[in-house]
RNA sequence: GGGCCGGUAGCUCAACGGUUAGAGCCGACCGCUCAUAACGGUCUGGUUGGGGGUUCGAUUCCCUCCCGGCCUACCA
């Protein structure tokens, strides 16, 4: 069996602390899409995800609930992958921090970068806040009461001192430097790439990186009363994922990952941390680290005190699927922060998916039906209109390709809905309608030429609207074998005669239902 | 405080320093009747956050201020 080319993608790993929210839904989406792509473009594609379930807070939240903490590692757990069921983006792979081949595969990392001397035990201390969990650098610090100190955000801060198991991420600076140097595109969008050259240009301090305080955790092998302390253990999922440490693992093919889908916020553990920590163990490194932004709901950041929280199950239910996936992709640029509003999606949603796509698709298709016996039509010679909207919808492959490769998902969808617009001007201006009686030859030639350009369209979207996407390649006799991008094109245009099955719609046009807005929007009665 | 990024039409976004700053949506009008009241066409809409500067020419480069976001060593 010839081997496609492996393709790995991961999400970030959710902290199991809390239910799925908007953030872990739209980030979902995203990889899952690009996922999607690529196995379409022939790759054989590895999609990650999983659970960070270890911490303190985890401790904490288990205590208060009167659980165990995996109690609530496995409801959440449940929870998520509920989630990526409901959003139609299941990965491939689940690592949750707590099963015992992860165990495995994070202790395995830290004895090679000891091995490595890349590990030392010392003393962690500095001022904390128990209030904020947090450390603080003395010049940090604002004045108290009765000479006592206080964090910036006021609240009381004590010295503390902790033995710690530490990194010396200060060593990896230059070759992390000469890195990105190196590989251009290692942290994308480019605008991450300077916020984090920035940082390490200015020096990086050796990273603690296990505690005594809790126990809730991975052990340190040879050294149990500590813990590891978040990233090693963290990070190291997506090793975990791909069969590490046992390099003969049948999955192990898919590392280095192709791409770490990640949000904004924790760019520097991916691109400074990880990659070190990489190094330090002789592993090769991740080939992207890809950022996306923050969501916003009508400008503001979700809270529960402004109570905006948006639940991602109550949204997919409301509008859909593949018109949740659909809004978010096209409507935010990938990589940057985005807005969502009930308003927004409603007019994303039926204008580009109902009115364009679904009602083109709806009006060619049931006329065909109607008048051509439910067959394709056999196409006669071909107008200059003609050819120029076939080349357009045979071109997606590369032009969307061409976005995807830069991750930028809404020019994808920009690229297919272009071609989509262009048909229905297309259709408009040749008025297959009228051509009934007067040439019902020329008529099947613009009906079957509808329906070509929807099949490509349809192969292309895929990705991003999967089940209505194959309704519509249901509708145009797509074989079940033949959607992927290679069947983009001339090569494998509808054939002539071919029996369609009768037309549905597929997007149903969204209606203003009284009770309405789950974004929180004024429903119009 | 420091670092990075953003601010362009009511909304979401474009615009190698170079004609009159564009596109989609929304809105108004016209057309059409195959279609999910959908589609097509026309039009309205701008002190490019404010103020300085460089330049023959600035949305673009520089300075400064204002607003918003992320990071500042555990929430997408």
């Amino acid at each position: 069996m010839a081997a496609r080319p492996t393709f790995c993608i991961s999400t970030a790993i959710p902290y199991a602390n809390g239910r799925p929210h908007i953030g872990h839904a739209y980030e979902r989406i995203a990889t899952d899409a690009i996922a999607r792509f690529q196995r379409l473009d022939g790759r054989d594609v590895f999609f990650v995800t999983g659970m960070d379930e270890h911490g303190l807070k985890m401790q904490q939240t288990a205590a208060r609930e009167g659980i165990t903490p995996q109690e609530l590692a496995d409801r959440t757990a449940a929870q998520f992958l509920e989630m990526g069921d409901a959003l139609n983006a299941r990965a491939n792979h689940v690592v949750r921090t707590t099963e015992p081949r992860h165990y495995a595969a994070s202790q395995a990392i830290w004895t090679k970068m000891q091995e490595r001397d890349d590990i030392y035990l010392a003393n962690y201390s500095g001022w904390y806040s128990v209030r904020e969990e947090a450390y603080f650098d003395e010049n940090e610090l604002t004045p108290g009461h009765d000479g006592a100190k206080n964090s910036p955000n006021g609240t009381p801060v004590e010295w503390v001192e902790e033995e710690s198991y530490f990194f010396r991420l200060s060593a990896y600076g230059d070759r992390l430097l000469a890195h990105y140097e190196a590989n251009a595109d290692f942290i994308v969008p480019d605008k991450y790439r300077n916020e984090i050259v920035a940082f390490v240009k200015r020096g990086l301090q050796d990273l603690s990186i296990s505690r005594t305080t809790f126990n809730w955790g991975v052990p340190v092998p040879g050294d149990y009363k500590h813990v590891m302390y978040v990233w090693v253990d963290a990070l190291t999922n997506y090793l975990t994922a791909c069969g590490y440490p046992d390099e003969n693992a049948p999955d192990w093919r898919y590392w280095p990952a192709n791409a770490h889908v990640i949000g904004k916020d924790i760019t520097r553990f991916h691109s400074i941390y990880w990659p070190a920590f990489l190094m330090s163990a002789g592993l090769e490194l991740p080939k992207q680290i890809v950022v996306h932004g923050f969501l916003f709901n009508r400008g503001e950041k979700m809270s529960k005190s402004v109570g905006n929280v948006i639940d991602p199950f109550t949204l997919a239910s409301h509008y859909g699927v593949d018109q949740m996936r659909y809004f978010f992709l096209r409507e935010v640029p990938f990589g940057q922060d985005g807005n969502y509003s009930h308003e927004a999606i409603v007019n994303r949603v039926n204008a580009d998916l109902a009115n364009d796509l679904g009602n083109l698709a709806q009006r060619s298709l049931s006329m065909v039906a109607k008048n051509c016996e439910g067959r394709a039509p056999i196409p006669g010679s071909l107008t200059e209109a003609d050819k120029a909207i076939l080349d357009q919808a045979w071109a997606l492959a590369d032009r969307s390709r061409a976005a995807m490769k830069d991750y930028a998902l809404h020019h994808a969808l920009g690229e297919i809905w272009k071609v989509v617009a262009d048909a229905n001007r297309y259709f408009a201006s040749e008025e297959p309608w009228a051509k009934g009686k007067s040439d019902p030859e020329r008529r099947g030639t613009i009906l079957w030429i509808t329906a070509e350009v929807l099949r490509n369209v349809a192969i292309m979207a895929q990705p991003f609207i999967p089940t209505a996407a194959g309704k519509l390649l249901d509708l145009v006799g797509s074989a079940n074998d033949a959607r992927d991008f290679a069947h983009v094109g001339a090569a494998h245009k509808i054939e002539g005669g071919l029996m369609l099955p009768a037309p549905a719609p597929i997007f149903p046009r969204y209606v203003e239902a009284e009770e309405g807005a789950p974004t929180g929007g004024k429903a119009k009665s």
